[in-house]
Order: structure tokens, then C-alpha cells, then sequence
DNA sequence: TTGTATGCGTTATCAC
DNA sequence: GTGATAACGCATACAA
């Protein structure tokens, strides 16, 4: 079988409290003894178990990070493997592991509560705002167990990261302005998703700040992919008087935008700018390619690590909350309208 | 503090083994019994300790996935998530857990080994061909261990998941020349790269199959990225003799050549072909949208976790493998050349 | 059917 | 410095 805390004890002629201390390298223990059991362990291949160490010591050195497959997230999706790297980056270090557990859809609650809070399976947790809900909150508030939402999360008093889709709404907005664009519509996202809400605000505050007037009908909401993009694009460019740029919710909507406007033969850039949010997955390979909002998705998880880690430490903390700015990158596709060229 | 199994005894004035079958659902406690004492485990708010548990039963109830994030491994890296839901799908209804764990690349063997294997902290090991090696091999199965490579491992007898990389590359050069192509390169990876080889044997084996001559000055290696197709298929194009179509090893690859032959002016479809290996993360979106080789990245995972756990059930059991086969996904970039037009 | 005693592999609290 | 011994929370053979 295996070997044992106890085996070393026997081999070593000392008891196994003895071990128990050299294996924390507990000051108390004599240099010599010291090297001869770890002498010992090394010859007889010793591996304490973690269990059990985890039962003794009443902490289970793992991090919980749900996930809900059956939402299909074609937002979280791309992005899982670096927020989940970044998550581990900080993480490890530390020893914590990182354990990652599906929510059952119907009852995302109590099933998460006792399976991995309650169980002593995880000894943090790490959700994002769709998932999470008030119950959620509350349960684990009263537990007095350490958590952290990845996106706002306001409804409650909880800790989250999130990058701010407002200042990213008003980057997109503000490039094109200041290319010269002047009629800026805004396709994808439906009213009422926190995300389009503050996308769209920071579009509006774009606004605001040129002294430009917001016309509603320039804002085209729906499901945020390719045929909402292309259609919205396609009705836009064809009104009497077509907006000439657009701010798009993703790169899906982005690229129904410009099969539009090359349907209808107008030039990207020139009489239309395209902006999206998002740098993935592809919006360096379209034609033109894309001016987009890229997301430090590594920071994010990072980040949200740290957070957690902290109110391990200290689960009194009082919540705190952290914006991370995304960054606006520039390609073709919003290029400067040249005077007197069209 | 926490409520255990010996409260619950209490309250129920029941010995805390009763209890404990009670948790398993014995058969041997009455009806009654088992009611009461759930009744009260509601009450009170009791979830058993999964560590007291596991420490007990001697199993961790965990399944470790392997990742080397240094390796920032851009292939990887897009069907994680897929992979790991799929992994999840077969193992989550089973109660495992699924435990990330990324390798140090320093000391990849040793350290594994005794984080997570020799302390028990998982039951079974999923990982992929790039992170194994034949020493972690050898320990495992001298441990009998079990675990899956993810990828075709060949140098050890290990069990493996893979899908048809062959196949595969059969199936883009056959559909290329069914559809009336006959002349085609082979653009992206490095000679000696396993899928690379594989893929490319398969490109061999539908010329092979069609009686056409292997040229090798077809095949042009490199790192497949967007750069080495762009100057690959220019080079191949500005030749004396052009190809006309290409296989490419990924949307990258397939990117650069659709640049490439967009620069010189020439059609696609129509004088030139462009097939490539993967889905994602943009073949339908390209100008024109490439054919393209879909992997089940879900069924990847869940066929290792399925085999993973036929292996904890039975650690006795032969490795076995398995190939997948991919699907062509045909889209314009292949479309038949009309015959007299160009 | 239920209870008793012991084990799972550590850590922690005391003594010595 | 080192060694008994009691937790840690649950499972299980064996009694009753």
C-alpha cells in the first residue's frame, strides 16, 4: 500500500509527530533529525496525503470556479482559458488548486452551496454575474465564505472585477469622433443586458462630451451576432440619411456590418467606420481589419484571484470592487476620412 | 462552528454510524429511521465534509486536467473550453471533480507526480501528447495510475484519444480535387511536428489515391501563422507553374493565403482553392468563407473522460485508443471551378 | 436494524 | 527537541 507518515516514523525511530514537524519544518526539530527523515522520505518515495493533511488542517487549499455549460456562453467561451490562466497564475503559487464545477441550471443554488461550499470542498469561489444570483449571495454571506464575481455584480454588497464597458463604449465612440466620423450608430445587445446597458452608455457619454445630439433611432438593439449585425447595418446605410460609422456590441455584429456596407459597395473605411468590442476572435482578419476594444482577459482572472486570496485571509474584508480599462486598438477599418477624397 | 455527523447522532439519538448509513442510504436502516434522521439533517443544516469523506472512502472523487501555460499554446488554448465541458459532461454526473492543474516546465515529472498523484489529491490524470513524456508515463503506470492522453501517444503503451489527423488531410485534398482542383500545395507546419506529419500523410494519401505525382516542392514548412501563409502561397503563386489550390494548416495559414492570392488579383474560388484544417476561430468568417475541417473539440473531452474512467474502474484494463473523425465543413473558398469561366 | 470500536493519514496540544 | 495522544469527520467490520 502506500507510505505513510507512520512508515517513516517506524523506519526512521521516531514518532510520527516527529515527521509530522519536519514536514512543516517546524523550528523545533533538531538539524539532524531533520535530514535523516528526510532522508527517509525521499528513499521510501514518500508523498503525504493531501486529504488527509486537508482534514487536519481544516482547509481544502482549493479554489472554486463555476461554470454553466449549458449556457452555451459564446461570450465566456473564448475567453475562458485565459481568464482560467490567470485565475492559476496567482493561484498557484499559493498552493491553491483550482477546481472547476458545473451549476446545474435548475437549482443553481442549493446544489453549489452544499456540494462544494458547505462540503468543505473549496475554500474560495470564484463565479461571474450571470451565474451568480441574490440567493447565492446571501447563502454564502451568511456562511461568512469568501467569494468574488467576475462583472458587476450591484444587487448586493459583493466583490467583483470587471472591465469598464462604459469607458470602453466611450473609446469606440470618441476614436471615431475624433476620425472625423459624425453620425455613429450602435448595433447588438438587448435592452436591459448590464453589459449593452453600459456599452451604451459610454456610447451616449461620447456624445455628451462632442455636444452631439443622440438620435435613438441611430441605436439598433438584438441578439448580437452576424445576420443582426448585417441586417441592422444593411436598413441603416439604405435610410435617407445613413449614419457613417457604427460602434458594434462584438466581432460577429461587426462583420454583418461589413458584409453590409460591401453589399452596397461603400468603401470601409471612407464612407463608413467600423469599431467593435472585442479583439476576438477575429477581428484582425477581416477586410479591412477591425479597430476594436481588446480585454486583458488574463488580468481578469488574475485579478480576481488576488481578490479572493485576500478574503481568504481575511474574510471580514469589507468588499471592494475593480474596474480594468480595456484598450482601444486601431486598425483600418476607422481610418481618418481624408478631406476632398471619398 | 461547522455541524458534523456526530451532531446530527445527537440530536437524532442515534449513533453517529447510523448516521453515516443513513448518508449512503443503507439498506439495512429502517424507513423511519433514515427519515427521521434526514429530517434533522435538514434542520440543522447539515452537509457532510467532502475531505472526512474522501479520507475515509480512500478516493479523492477529483479528476486532474493538465495544462502548461507557458507554453501559451495558441492551439490549445480556443478548444479548452470546449474540452474541458466536454471532460466535465461524463465525470460530473459520476461526482467527480474536475482539478486544474498546470505543470511546471522546469520540473515537469517530479512535481506532478507528487502534488497531485502520490498525495492523492486526484483519482485519474487527464493530459495532452505535448505535456506527456515518457518518464511521467513510467511513473504512472509503475504507480497504475490511471490516466488518458489527449493526442496519440506512441513511444509508450498509453491510452489515447485523438481524432483522424489523417483523415483529416485525406479529406480536405480529396474534396479540393473532387471538386475539380489538381494541383495542390501544402502550406504550414513543421517537418517532424507530429500533426503536422499526420495531416500531411493524409494529403499524400489522397494524390496517392487520385494517381496524382507528389511534388515536394508543394509542401512549404514553417510555422503556421498568417505571416508564413501570406509569403508561401505568394511564393507558390508568382511561380513559374502556380498551384491551383491549397491546404493549409490553420485559419491563420488559410488567412495569409487568401491575402496572398487577394494581392495578385486572383479569384477565389475560381483560379485558386483554399481548404484548411479547423473550424475556428473564423473560417465562416473570411471573404470568402473557407472549407474548413471541424473537430469535436466536445467529444475529444468527454471520449477522455469516458476512458478515464473505465480506467479507475478497472486500472487492469489494456490501453486502448481511439481515433475521431473529423467533419469537412465546405464553404465557398472550394467551390467548383466553372468550366469555361475563370 | 442499530450501536461500538477502530481506521483513514495528518496536525496539534500537551507532556516529558 | 521529541513523543504520546487526541482531534479532524466520516466509513465500516463486527457486535449486539
Amino acid at each position: 500500500m502506500k507510505v505513510t507518515i507512520q512508515d517513516i516514523a517506524k523506519a526512521a525511530n521516531v514518532a510520527k509527530s516527529t515527521v509530522s514537524k519536519v514536514l512543516n519544518d517546524s523550528p523545533k526539530i533538531s538539524r539532524e533529525t531533520k535530514e535523516r527523515v528526510r532522508e527517509i522520505m525521499r528513499q521510501m518515495n514518500y508523498t503525504p496525503s493531501s486529504i488527509a493533511t486537508r482534514l487536519a488542517k481544516r482547509s481544502s487549499r482549493n479554489i472554486g470556479l463555476l461554470i454553466d455549460m449549458t449556457h452555451e456562453s459564446e461570450y465566456m467561451n473564448p475567453f475562458f482559458y485565459n481568464i482560467m490562466v490567470g485565475i492559476e497564475s496567482v493561484i498557484g503559487p499559493q498552493t491553491y488548486e483550482l477546481t472547476i464545477a458545473n451549476v446545474q441550471p435548475n437549482d443553481p443554488e442549493r446544489d453549489i452551496m452544499n456540494r462544494l461550499v458547505r462540503s468543505g470542498r473549496i475554500d474560495g469561489l470564484i463565479t461571474n454575474n450571470v451565474i451568480l444570483n441574490d440567493g447565492m449571495v446571501d447563502s454564502l454571506t451568511e456562511l461568512g465564505f469568501p467569494f468574488v464575481s467576475m462583472g458587476e455584480y450591484e444587487s448586493r454588497n459583493v466583490p467583483w472585477v470587471d472591465y469598464d464597458n462604459e469607458a470602453g463604449g466611450a473609446m469606440l465612440t470618441g476614436h471615431l469622433l475624433a476620425q472625423g466620423y459624425a453620425d455613429i450608430a450602435f448595433v447588438g445587445g438587448e435592452s436591459g443586458e448590464k453589459i449593452y446597458e453600459k456599452r451604451h452608455r459610454g456610447y451616449a457619454e461620447a456624445h455628451r462630451k462632442a455636444s452631439l445630439p443622440l438620435r435613438g433611432e441611430r441605436t439598433v438593439n438584438g441578439v448580437a451576432d452576424e445576420n443582426h449585425g448585417y441586417r441592422s447595418t444593411l436598413e441603416l446605410l439604405q435610410s435617407d440619411r445613413p449614419p457613417d460609422a457604427v460602434v458594434c456590441m462584438n466581432n460577429y455584429v461587426a462583420f454583418g456590418a461589413l458584409k453590409a456596407a460591401e453589399q452596397l459597395g461603400i468603401p470601409i473605411p471612407g464612407r463608413f467606420g467600423i469599431a467593435t468590442f472585442d479583439d476576438f476572435p477575429f477581428s484582425p482578419y477581416t477586410n479591412p481589419p477591425l479597430t476594436s476594444l481588446f480585454i486583458h482577459t488574463f488580468e481578469l482572472g488574475a485579478t480576481a484571484g488576488r481578490m479572493l486570496l485576500e478574503r481568504i485571509d481575511d474574510p471580514a474584508l469589507p468588499s471592494s470592487s475593480l474596474l480594468l480599462q480595456p484598450e482601444l486598438i486601431v486598425r483600418r477599418s476607422t481610418e481618418r476620412i481624408e478631406a476632398g477624397r471619398e
